[in-house]
DNA sequence: CGGGCTTTTGACGCCGCTCAAAGATAGTGG
DNA sequence: CCACTATCTTTGAGCGGCGTCAAAAGCCCG
């Protein structure tokens, strides 16, 4: 299941030192948490950590996208959350989680062990800051979220989903670029709370009507971004005043 | 329903002393808090911060109930967090907040001009750390409502709500205990992703069965706790191994 | 080329939304 | 104390968006 460890990056040259849990830490600081990571690496489909289990690690996503989700007695599945490069994995205080952690891509994590990392937090208060700005981030997200899930069309989850990959993409405005679709149909489905049928058949009504275009299932082109925006429900110039 | 409380009361003898952002404060830190506090009032119904405003304020609920709420350019409304005594509102470096905060019930503030308090929390890790517990908490909330919204039926979102508003009375197994509704039908809806019409039909639903009662609109019991958990469609013992 | 996946497409039905109107309830002023 | 009004709630009828079920089509990899 699990690939053998990849070499880590020294923290200095880790793609992800400027945004994730480390961001504000000097040089001192960097150190003490070089010494402590460890590399794992997972491929697509894995899982990383069952609901309820308890955690030995926490870890920061330095490549790949990880996704949060709860299921039903019955199988019906949500996910709560999707985490990218930067995004932490693990609270401190917490033995354990209450959802599952899937890897949606191959997946490269730089993990910590819990009870260590415990206590730097105590002692480093960057780390301790970073790691509420992060779940701050994250509760914002989750609200915006509820709002998709509870009041959105079909047509309004996926244009906002799709708009969001290219937003977090930094492709912004640039249009007819080859874009990654990080999920396989199910999934997506998992994310916006709905069925794997309606999200093909939003997805084709928007390649229809000539919105987007996909090379392949992996991947897709916005066409037109201002008709994507104006499907996705939200207001257009994010609230800025006209 | 409760007088609200006007003037405020000394920190220690705080209703929400142990749980609000003060829990972990020593008596000093306690003092610093008290001297920059004051309480403001709020009727049901009032709004208590707009989207977008600046933030001159962050606060504690000490009494009654606010809800964070989300509306779409056309009127569609999803309420996207429920704050009880206890809960905080603002966060340390934002100056706004991207939703609406209305008093659902009467209301009382315990609230901190967001400087000087920001220059607090930065002083006092006992401060920091509850501030981070509360976000946790927050998004764990957050999260259990996400699968609400996306995969729940309306009878199941109904029975959870009144599940939930049970267990965090504390009334936990007792059963024909006359209980507080602190929402209109309306609010309800708004929290649940649903139309005020639908949560009225699935409340007589379950009066008709038996689990509930209505001893006036603002008020219910519960006839029959089982039969109301089983209508969540929840793991029935919280994951208890049986 | 064949088997196992993911995706597409179609037919159909139901849950929850919409529209509409009547029924409670509470607050207000005469 | 009783209209009168505003607000909240209930109830009904009808419809449509999205889920369900089913099957075919496309794609990947041996």
């Amino acid at each position: 299941m699990q690939i053998p460890l990849t070499t880590p990056v020294r923290c200095s040259q880790c793609p992800i030192r400027h945004r994730a849990v480390c961001a504000k830490c000097d040089e001192d600081e960097l150190a003490l948490l070089e010494s402590m990571k460890t590399y794992r690496r997972f491929e697509a489909g894995d899982t990383v950590l069952w609901r309820g289990e308890e955690l030995e690690y926490v870890a920061s996503v330095v490549e790949g996208v990880a996704a949060l989700s709860k299921t039903m007695e019955d199988g019906r599945t949500q996910m709560v959350g999707l985490l990218l490069p930067s995004d932490f994995i693990g609270r401190p205080g917490r033995r354990e989680i209450e959802f599952d952690v899937t890897a949606t891509t191959d997946l490269t994590l730089c993990c910590f062990k819990r009870a260590p990392f415990e206590a730097l937090v105590e002692e480093t208060p960057h780390v301790a800051q970073r790691l509420m700005e992060l779940a701050l981030d994250e509760l914002d997200a989750a609200r915006d979220w509820m709002l998709l899930l509870g009041r959105k069309t079909a047509r309004e989850k996926i244009a906002t989903f799709i708009e969001m990959l290219v937003r977090r993409a930094h492709f912004d405005g640039t249009q007819g670029i080859r874009q990654d679709l990080p999920m396989t149909r199910d999934q997506i489905a998992n994310y916006l709370g709905l069925t794997l049928e309606t999200v093909s058949r939003q997805l084709n009504a928007l390649k229809k009507e000539g919105v987007l275009a996909f090379p392949d299932r992996r991947h897709f082109e916005v066409l037109d971004l201002a008709a994507l925006q104006d499907a996705t429900g939200d207001d257009a110039d994010g609230g800025m005043i006209s």
